[in-house]
DNA sequence: ACTCCTGACCTGTATATACAGGCTTAATTG
DNA sequence: CAATTAAGCCTGTATATACAGGTCAGGAGT
């Protein structure tokens, strides 16, 4: 028939509508039969293209009332968060990940508190790996592990497998988190970055869950002048 | 019948075989057919549930082969960027926007590049405002707008209305493009954010198309020590 | 005048059915 | 023995149908 899915043109009718500004934010959009009135398309079909386009934030639905055009398209962008050694790779320039420190050791009273440890009574392991992106350092990795989910994490060769994969080998990801900030770097992040002290390091802190449980809690550190986050949101 | 809808009973049927290692990345999982025999539901519904699971990035399928648990559900995480106006708001803060220049001034180069015009001939709108959260200065939002999209964006009282409510009001979005940094504040923003200059900023660049022109260029200015982006993923 | 109820319309879910087309394995044919 | 074909599984799409439950307007009853 024709190139496209079905429920895709129905996706197109409206956000071409929505993108020529025939429909306006907050503004009534056909019902599903009308939809099978005006498109000559069944009920499920138009039901599944206004369901993703919900989804996609793109509309929004209230039963018994209607479909509307979402009043915030831009109130919520997503932005992509990905593996470091993966993005350099995908740059087409080579990656070295040197470990500076891998060890047992006691964690500091707000690394504890990630992992829920009121006091820090208990011994964690900590690694941390300088990535090079064509031999000029890239992003400090500064992490901390929970030895019940990966107990074998200090004999792992980090020149070849980065702890992330690891991480992901030994217990299935159950929950990521995120904090983003921009900070001045230390002393010896500094130096390992082969930047200027107090010089910006975009920070990001990830905290990720395993079987119910704190698994590790890395603090990402980038040079500021050499790493920036980037996405984009089409329609 | 039940709290959940039958399909989300599905996805949890399989989120959770994942969670619990029981399923790991690249192990193929049950085919529709399969679900229809071990659950008893329909066709449809397992494929409801597939599929969604498929576009949050849980799993991944191949048509006349199968569904597979998605090798690296770590390697993209979203994060969601906001308004600042409406992020104080939620915190129950107080918002209020300063006005420090609205003007049409020539756009400087780098600024015209993001217009797609070479040499910088043709004066746009500028606008600098700053973002108080309870008093204390939060964003700095140094923003050029395409005259030809929003013709009135002089007249309007930035103390009511942020400009991106104003363009959205003029124009319906189509795309956006984020760039997130971190730098050193220059003068003018160390001093409009009321810290130190040279000190931490994480800068947001954001770059919005409409009707196919670019509308908008906006750098949004946050001080490191008060700012932060968040993101949550699960499962 | 006010309350309550009903009917019309909406979304949300669930099923059975159908056909197209991708992939793999095994049987068939040259 | 090798190349081709057919069968059998898989996902992907599309439809008709059904029922539940939310929402609103207007009419019936008090």
């Amino acid at each position: 028939m024709s190139a496209q899915p079905l429920y895709e043109q129905v996706k197109s009718y409206v956000t071409d509508r929505i993108r020529s500004g025939a429909w306006r934010p907050g503004a009534r959009v056909l019902s599903e039969h009308e939809f099978v009135r005006v498109l000559g398309v069944s009920r499920m079909t138009a039901n599944r293209a206004l369901r993703e386009l919900v989804t996609a934030g793109v509309l929004s639905r209230v039963a018994g009332l209607g479909t509307f055009v979402a009043d915030l398209p831009a109130a919520a962008q997503p932005l992509e968060i990905r593996n470091v050694a993966a993005d350099i790779r995908d740059r087409g320039h080579f990656h070295r990940a040197v470990p500076v420190r891998v060890e047992a050791a006691l964690a500091p009273a707000e690394v504890a508190a990630h992992f829920g440890l009121g006091i820090s009574e208990l011994k964690l392991f900590h690694s941390i790996i300088v990535h090079f992106e064509n031999e000029r350092p890239l992003e400090v990795e500064d992490r901390w592990v929970n030895p019940t989910v990966a107990p074998h994490y200090l004999n792992v060769d980090f020149t070849r497998v980065t702890p992330h994969e690891h991480l992901m080998q030994v217990a299935p990801l159950e929950r990521v988190e995120h904090v983003v900030r921009a900070v001045a770097a230390d002393a010896d992040i500094a130096e390992w970055l082969d930047m200027a002290s107090t010089a910006p390091v975009l920070l990001i802190e990830r905290t990720t869950w395993t079987q119910g449980q704190p698994a590790s809690f890395a603090r990402l550190h980038h040079a500021g002048s050499r790493f920036e986050l980037r996405g984009v949101y089409d329609v």
